[in-house]
DNA sequence: TAGGCATAGATTGTCGACATAATTAAACGG
DNA sequence: CCGTTTAATTATGTCGACAATCTATGCCTA
């Protein structure tokens, strides 16, 4: 039964719009992790009325970008390095399964326009300085193919409606633009012929490794900024 | 960072109150599935304005009780298998990787507790005829406390807030008080013990196959019910 | 008669205002 | 001068009403 996503829908409605706009600032760091959401600040920023405002948190939290409690109002996530472990902890298991799932149920054609976007993406990205591109919208667009290949509709909807804003507001505010692209893109490329070959157990196990990767990169990084900061003090 | 869960804080607000009631409604059926949901009317029926009605239907929505489209009204949503397959495939994952973070972070006063209540509830169980209580609170209560142990704060709102409605919904209306329940019993025993002995693998392994069983179980529950509408026609 | 169009009704999305609870500021006493 | 209590202020929860959109009924046309 196709679930529809409740987030993602096209922006139709003014409580739409506020939505995106949050959510890109929140992501972006515009408004700062831990800093109160006022309603009647926001209301008035966007030109909008509270009950529309209200809607768009209401679905901030579903992705758990802002925290509410009840007569008190919302305050933006704080970053942490136990929630950024238990995210990847989830992410490492949740796109296992959506690969092995993917390996079953995810059209050739589907397989194809993605194997057909790597190569499009090693060939430009080569050339070019520019290795952000593949290492932002590249990857997320890589792994949100794979979920969605997966055919599993509450799969779907926990990882691209509710996860992914956080590991994209993780990478962006840590600043991951590490030198892990070339290997990123190996990695891809693997699980990409694994899925192609409908062998859905490799698949898992490479994604969970690849993940793996990226969880210890960015425990690294988290070790280098604590350090600096002792430092600093 | 600890995330409080949104959707079973303390009912205060009206729509928490009306969250409740509806949520219980449309997991016992009272709701049926498929049936539209009427702002007005809810609103007349709970002596709310539709303000606290439209936040709770945010929250229904949130754990996939009902569906939303844009200017046309929510529905409650309707089973079916391929539902319920997704559903526990995600199950079989998310509870597995509960029990193996359970077993590194479970305190040793709460697997004490569970292990307790396991025992007290095979003494008062034996003995009196109404098995059902096992089968439905004691079952949910033991998988609850595992995941709440895991201390994995988007997990434990995964499973407890957003997927476990439709567990017991479907439960409930697929008429699950099968014979399974001293089955059950034994492997919970086997669960806990592994978690006791900090062997998450272990825990894992038995978690899945508890969780698969009772996705077979159910599997030939729907079968059945399939021959007999095709025999009634 | 089937299909499309227009109108009527109802529903959803949005707005501004009020009641209540929380937060801040001030006043008081120690 | 600091902590506590009280008052003022702000913010959240809720309400009723209006505007935009969808649905259904009936009519017209081919």
């Amino acid at each position: 039964m196709p679930i529809q996503s409740p987030v993602w829908r096209s922006p139709i409605t003014s409580s739409d719009r506020v939505l995106l706009e949050i959510q890109r600032a929140i992501v972006e760091g515009d408004i700062p992790p831990g800093s109160k959401i006022s309603e009647p600040e926001l209301a008035r920023r966007f030109n909008v009325s509270r009950a529309p405002l209200r809607e768009a948190l209401a679905r901030l939290e579903r992705c758990h970008l802002i925290e509410r409690t009840p007569n008190a109002g919302a305050r933006v996530v704080k970053l942490s390095p136990e929630g950024l472990l238990s995210l990847y902890q989830l992410r490492e298991e949740l796109e296992g399964l959506a690969c092995r799932l993917a390996a079953e149920n995810m059209p050739e054609h589907e397989i194809d326009e993605l194997s057909a976007l790597l190569d499009q993406h090693l060939n430009s990205q080569r050339v070019r300085e520019g290795e952000s591109y593949y290492q932002e919208e590249g990857d997320l667009d890589f792994h949100y193919r794979i979920i969605l290949g997966s055919k599993n509709a509450y799969l779907i909807n926990i990882l691209c409606d509710e996860l992914y804003f956080l590991v994209r507001m993780y990478r962006v505010q840590l600043g991951m633009n590490g030198p892990r692209v070339s290997r990123a893109f190996d990695e891809h490329k693997a699980i990409i012929t694994a899925i192609a070959n409908r062998d859905g157990e490799l698949a898992d196990l490479l994604m969970r490794r690849h993940i793996g990767a990226s969880r210890k990169n960015i425990e690294i990084k988290l070790l280098q900024m604590r350090n600096e900061h002792d430092i600093s003090n």
